[in-house]
DNA sequence: TCAATATAGGTCAAAAATGGTCAAAAGGTG
DNA sequence: CACCTTTTGACCATTTTTGACCTATATTGA
């Protein structure tokens, strides 16, 4: 029951995790592994893969080429900065990622991750006229610093 | 007699006992099941799986698409009885009331409940144009709801 | 050296695969 | 008949898959 978009990136994730969080592919050779197009790599990068979600991806044409996947280590403080942009206020959708990928990251559990998506993710959050991104923002903002306190249990 | 609605409705609920009050379908399949148009199954999760009929819907779009439906275990009276009982709009110091219980009870753990009262808690709520109490209630609600799927882990 | 060729990866838009919405038509019922 | 529920279908939105065409780098051999 999982695309095959979810099974490359489940794949990509294991040799990462087998990796210290660098992996190096040829693109073709991923795309021959699943017998699919090229392009299919690029869209699984694009969608599961860009700096929202902590990885970083680089590549080379030509001969010897490559394609390179970095995650972003969480002790790296830049991480939630770089998830989150300049912008104090974030998109449901980034918020979602944050919160998953502290989950990858056995920040949280995944019931407390669950319970965090479950407050933000709320539907009313849309609603009316209030400032939906800005107050996501404040509330993991808030979240994350106390996350981060030393005598948070 | 029973109608096209009343049968899907019935096959669900066999599909949810059979796997523990989760199940998902292509809407394709199952119209296909039924021979009716795809909408027709709209139509009986709308009537029938409702919220507050004790079930939550979730789908997605696309290739690899599907509806989910997860049943809510209304066997813990005692969390039932407190979701029932809560206001629609609720205080800060309600709010914390609840959770502090919640934890007593231990339906979360001492550190979830210190996550939901940073995200709640949170003075951003108190910004002007926002009706606080309101929203602090929609999230609550949301939460409590969550905590009852037979799915959440 | 340098142009030709081989060997990569990138882009973008179309097609395919799903599910969603809404209103009209059809069917029951008091 | 008036009203409610169910059934249908036309049209919409989202996500994934595919393929034609484009760009960059390395290697080769005049």
């Amino acid at each position: 029951m999982s695309t095959l978009a979810d099974q490359i990136e489940s794949y990509i994730k294991q040799l990462l995790s087998k990796n210290e969080g660098v992996v190096e592919v040829k693109r073709g050779d991923l795309a021959s592994t699943f017998m699919c197009v090229p392009s299919q790599i690029n869209y699984v990068l694009e969608t599961r893969f860009t700096t929202q979600q902590g990885y970083i991806v680089e590549s080379r044409r030509g001969g010897g080429g490559y394609i390179r996947i970095v995650r972003l280590s969480l002790a790296d403080p830049q991480l939630v900065n770089l998830i989150k942009g300049k912008e104090r206020r974030i998109s449901r959708q980034n918020g979602e990622f944050l919160i998953k990928r502290l989950v990858e990251e056995e920040f949280l559990t995944k019931r407390e991750g669950m319970i965090i998506l479950a407050l933000l993710d709320n539907s009313v959050l849309e609603a009316e006229h209030i400032d939906a991104e800005s107050l996501r923002g404040a509330m993991l903002n808030t979240l994350l610093i106390n996350l981060l306190r030393e005598d948070f249990i």
